[in-house]
DNA sequence: TAGATTGTTAATCGATTAACAATC
DNA sequence: TAGATTGTTAATCGATTAACAATC
């Protein structure tokens, strides 16, 4: 077992496989440091000091192959195979997000979409059936799923919240304007792009 | 003028408003370090370091008051006041984000919603009626924006993206899956789930 | 007083980046 | 060869956190 990558770098990485996926995704098959540096918002010599860290993964004078180091930043981060999430909501966000290719390009699958919205369960969203909020725990026992996303109103936030932990999951996606108790084991990332504007902004008039 | 604060200052200070805010939302008048630092991921010294480096705003004993710190912390990121936003794109993710009330909580306003289906153009979504797509630039120069939502499918990202740019958009986020070329004066902030996933995910997985 | 929590110090640790040789 | 870009060094700079006195 290897150690245990800093939080900064494994950060980044994370961001530099975003890039990379988009960059296939848009026919790319080479990619240099400078230009991985510019969508990242990051400094050139940190992208290859990041990179070079693990092995040599470019050429000199060439840049990086895309598909390769796809493969490289995904080992280093355990991430190549598929995981499974459970997606609460199925109003506008929620539709959305089943919709959205940005899971699946990740290796990021919905396996089961909650609403508790009775004209809503039975219907379909993307290609998932809208299941009954009251089966969350059982269906995520079921399933083993460890991923839970949040888009349901503020209100019902924490009471979906809390199925999800009582099925098992242990890393939660909040893209709520509530704050949330859980246990200690379960973490929770909130998606709120207002916290990122503020931040942005600062820079801009600054 | 005071010095500029370091991005990972900046960052977090954005992070402890949004917490903040989100408390005062929910009733909590006063509040500690610790409780700060475990909504937003960080250790709790850190917090009362980054706070106490711009004044003394706790009672020993006590915490903080959240309505005094949200004004300071305000003060500091000078973001106080109201900022408009052209969003673009009214389907399910568009209707979303405009229908949420993040943005106006952080002092944000939707000032126009831009939609290029002729279907759509016209109809209200929150308090909004969906403006022609082929105006964008023209209507962002008149309201003065200089942020931009991307909330489009992802063949019209970059179409849409360059006209906010022509309206003198310098701050993009971008809900798409695709990679933006771009002035080097305007900055893209993406919003992509995914990328904190495989993160998240690592943690957890080791 | 007793308990709680801030503000601050001091020490360590990791992040950052300019510069350049190596090499494709 | 000439141009481009990586991999790596070396130096600096800022981030992090345990510990605790101050004080409500």
């Amino acid at each position: 077992m290897s150690d245990k990558l800093t939080l900064g770098v494994a950060a980044r990485l994370s961001t530099y496989l975003r890039i990379l996926i988009q960059s296939r995704k848009q026919g790319i098959e080479s990619i240099s440091s400078q230009e991985i540096s510019e969508h990242a918002n990051v400094n050139p010599t940190q992208v290859r000091r990041d990179l070079s860290s693990f092995g040599k993964f470019g050429k000199r004078g060439v840049g990086y192959r895309v598909e390769y180091l796809i493969a490289q930043i995904q080992d280093i981060l355990h991430s190549g195979g598929t995981h499974n999430i459970a997606l609460v909501g199925a109003g506008h966000l929620g539709s959305a997000i089943a919709a959205s290719s940005i899971f699946q390009d990740h290796g990021f699958r919905i396996a089961a979409l909650f609403d508790s919205d009775p004209a809503r369960i039975g219907q379909t969203a993307g290609d998932l059936a809208v299941e009954d909020s009251a089966t969350i725990a059982a269906r995520c026992r079921d399933l083993g799923v460890i991923l839970g996303v949040l888009a349901v109103p503020p209100a019902s936030a924490q009471g979906a919240a809390d199925q999800l932990v009582d099925g098992g999951v242990k890393i939660l996606f909040n893209y709520t304007e509530t704050l949330l108790s859980l246990p200690d084991d379960v973490t929770v990332h909130t998606i709120n792009p207002a916290e990122e504007m503020l931040y942005a902004l600062y820079f801009h008039l600054t």
